[in-house]
DNA sequence: TATTTATTGCGACTATATCGCAATAATACA
DNA sequence: TGTATTATTGCGATATAGTCGCAATAAATA
C-alpha cells in the first residue's frame, strides 16, 4: 500500500465525516468544507475506502455516500449492514441489521450494498 | 394512471427482459434490440416500473438495472429480495433472500435496494 | 537544505440518465 | 372508414456524478 501523507484536506474531510456521523456524498462534504477541488475530495474519499477508514454506500439515486467505519472491529472490516436513505433530505444512515447472505454454489462474495429508502424522523 | 398504448418498442423490451430472465441495464437492452432511441428505452422502462411490471435495481456501479417481476404476487409488489451482481460480466440476478427490515421509530419505508457483488459461477 | 514522491488543482473527458419540443402513430369515436 | 385525440417517439440539448492526465505543490526523508 502507498505511503500516506498528512494534509489539511485529509483532516478536514475526516473531521466532517466524524462530526456528522452519517454517510455523506461528495457535494454534502463540499458544502461543509469549501476550497478544495472536486477531484481532490473524491481522491481522499477513495483513499479512505482503500485504507478501510471509511465505507462506501451507493444510494438508490446511484450516488456514492461515504461513512466512517465506526462499528468495525480493528482487523475485520465488514460493512454488511443495511443503510437508510431519506427521500426528502437525502441523509444516509447506517442501520443495525446485517442480513444473512447465502450465495448459490459457485458464487463468491466481494461486496455488499443495501439501502432502504423512505422518510426519516426529522422529515416527518 | 395514464392509459398505455401498444407499441412494438414496448413489446420488444418486454420480450428481451422475459427472455434473459436476469436484470438488464439500458445498454444491455440496446445491444439486443437495436433501432430505438436511448430516451425511448428509458421511458419504456420507467413506465414498466411505475406499472409494477418491472422492478429497478441500482448496481454497486450506480447504474440502473431492470428485471421482470416474476416472483411478485398479482396485487402485492414487494421487491425486497437481495440481488447479485457479477463484477466480471456485470450480470444481475435476483436471489431468494428477503431480509427483515426494522426501521427506527418515526421512519417510514418506501423502497429497498440490495446488491451483493462478487463473481458468478459462469465467470469462475 | 536538498531530494523524493504523494497530493493537489485544473481542465478535459466519460458515462448515465433526463427533458423539452416537434413529429409520429395508436386508440377512440363519429 | 376517416378524423380527432393524445400517448409515444426521436432528436438534440442538458444535467449530474465521477474519473483521468499532467504539471505544480508540498509533505516526508535523508
Amino acid at each position: 500500500m502507498m505511503k500516506r501523507r498528512n494534509t489539511k484536506s485529509k483532516d478536514d474531510v475526516l473531521e466532517i465525516l466524524k462530526l456528522k456521523g452519517t454517510a455523506m456524498s461528495h457535494d454534502m462534504i463540499e458544502n461543509e468544507i469549501e476550497g478544495y477541488n472536486r477531484a481532490t475530495i473524491y481522491r481522499i474519499l477513495n483513499r479512505f475506502c482503500k485504507d478501510g477508514i471509511v465505507h462506501r454506500i451507493v444510494g438508490m439515486n446511484g450516488k456514492q455516500y461515504f461513512a466512517m467505519c465506526t462499528t468495525c472491529k480493528h482487523e475485520e472490516h465488514r460493512h454488511n449492514h443495511i443503510h437508510f436513505q431519506c427521500n426528502n433530505c437525502e441523509k444516509v444512515e447506517c442501520l443495525e441489521e446485517e442480513p444473512v447472505i447465502n450465495l448459490p454454489k459457485g458464487y463468491t462474495f466481494e461486496n455488499f450494498n443495501s439501502v432502504v429508502s423512505g422518510i426519516c424522523q426529522d422529515c416527518h
